[in-house]
DNA sequence: TGACAGATTCTGCATTTGCTGAATATACAA
DNA sequence: TTGTATATTCAGCAAATGCAGAATCTGTCA
């Protein structure tokens, strides 16, 4: 059996691909984006939209889009090469750089319930608010501890 | 100034709720379903439909789609009023519930990268995937960590 | 400068989503 | 069994989203 498209990947490969999307998706990724990620994991050099857009069987301009979200969350880094208006991507070298936003919204959350309880709620209420800001709280540092380990070599 | 609707809640309780929501929407929450979850967690005692209906100022039906889903995610429970039909809603007493499916989703990830890693990367992707099974990995593991002593006392 | 290679933006479309108000279903009481 | 209070589902609508292909913009090279 032929290949019928312009795709390089293997078979495995597409198959991973769809199955890590199939899970990025309930973090609220677009389906282009979640294949877009797990792509580029595979990926040992750079690639061009053009290629990404072949490999992954969706427009340019999809895959173009795609890769900003990428490069906005953290998730893929943007090169460009030298004497080329070419714009190349890499996977990002920082696994944990797009949950920094969610660790930070922990803190956020944690503060505005720890800041405005005794405003809002009383009784029961105000003790559970107490507890959710604590959790909160000791939420967003283990998952700062855990991230720490995973920062690449600050010799950037 | 008159209170125009049937609202119960004070003005800072409005505040409250509504900027929580603004935090949870980033979790992929819909409107209505943040600002029942923070609007739950300032009551006292279990809600009807009625009630949180007209404190939030939306359609029964809303309100009750809502109520499913943050059942379905455990963020509220349910009772049911003896010798009523009518249902009532209290918060969730376990606040990390709704994270545990995070943190299987977690595991399903770095299970997945690890299974499939040799199958579909070779030289440095492969040796990401590596490290990217084992981020997820720990951070899984640190976020339970963080959960589990906020589960509620067993005696249900 | 002109021509080209490439990224980006734009336009239009189909799908999905969240919401409301109406219709329907269901449990309880008499 | 019938009436009633309540939850749930349905139908329709408006807004947002994701996508493809066309049009446009922008460096780079001759």
């Amino acid at each position: 059996m032929q290949n019928l498209s312009n795709s390089n990947l293997s078979q495995p490969q597409r198959h991973f691909i769809d199955e890590l999307a199939m899970l990025l998706l309930s973090w609220g990724m677009t389906i282009t984006a979640a294949r877009l990620y797990g792509y580029l994991q595979l990926q040992i050099g750079p690639v061009s939209l053009d290629e990404m857009a072949a490999d992954l069987e969706v427009s340019k301009s999809n895959v173009c889009a795609a890769a900003k979200l990428l490069e906005a969350h953290g998730n893929a880094r943007r090169l460009g090469e030298r004497g080329s208006k070419r714009v190349l991507y890499v996977a990002g070298d920082d696994p944990g750089l797009p949950l920094r936003r969610q660790t930070d919204l922990l803190g956020m959350m944690s503060a505005l319930i720890a800041a405005r309880k005794d405003d809002v709620a009383e009784g029961a209420a105000r003790a559970r608010l107490t507890r959710l800001a604590a959790f909160h709280r000791d939420l967003k540092d283990a998952m700062e501890g855990a991230i720490l380990p995973y920062k690449p070599k600050s010799g950037s």
